[in-house]
DNA sequence: ATTAGTGTCATAATACACTATGACAGCAAA
DNA sequence: TTTGCTGTCATAGTGTATTATGACACTAAT
């Protein structure tokens, strides 16, 4: 995995495991790598991994069984929509907004994003 | 000023300088604050401060007159209005879209961004 | 010439993310 | 019971951002 300079590495790591269960690919009651297992696939330290893991616990997405490994919890999917929706229209959305203001980006020049949004509106079910 | 925890401070003091040009709040040759002041103002150390303005001595949106200070160069605006939109448009949109995606965030939760575009596209002027 | 304001350089100390490694306990299967 | 997975804890080392200071050269104004 490649790796962001900004941000720290253990939030990187976390943040993929989320994306992972938003997108689906994980679901609730399956198991996630091990500590080891996924450090030597990101060429990471097992520590760091094991940061991602325990902050992850403490967030309520992952659960831990002794001596077996770590699991997504139960209501993992639903909470991570909601508080990263809650997220990113409170903290994130406005800086895009000052950004966009800023730089007089237009709707051709975001052509892609008025699309993606829209295509969002044809989908009512969950 | 209130500092992210996320990304370094010497690089957001250096986007707040940016902003500021970008805004036409700094012209072009026009003076910012000294090191010091700055620091000052910031409550962070002069050295700080010093590496933000030396970034950008580098990326040629500020200069230096010997014993006097620091002033925007003259091209600030145009190079950084060039160069923020083309990091803008290939380095975060991508990942806004699939944030979008994921959280299936429609023209509803999004109204105020479509809207800040809109009324984008009634300035033709510059 | 003196004073005060500029940037600049050097040094040391602190804080923290990340790495490297070893050791130990719990669990499951052979 | 042994083997091989799990997580967990402890310890030490590295790199780097940030802080804290001091000192020096340049410029402008008195």
């Amino acid at each position: 995995m490649e790796f962001s300079e900004s941000k720290n590495i253990f939030l990187q790591i976390r943040d993929w495991i989320a994306d992972q269960i938003l997108q689906g690919k994980i679901v609730a009651g399956e198991k996630i790598p091990s500590v080891r297992e996924l450090a030597m696939d990101m060429e990471v330290n097992r520590n760091t991994v094991m940061r991602s893991y325990s902050f992850m616990e403490e967030e309520g997405i992952i659960e831990n069984k002794r001596g077996i490994g770590f699991f997504v919890a139960v209501d993992a999917k639903r909470n991570l929509l909601k508080k990263q929706k809650q997220t990113f229209l409170k903290d994130e959305l406005p800086s895009i907004l000052h950004r966009i203001e800023v730089l007089k980006l237009n709707s051709e020049d975001l052509k892609i994003l008025i699309q993606t949004i829209q295509s969002n509106d044809h989908e009512n079910q969950q």
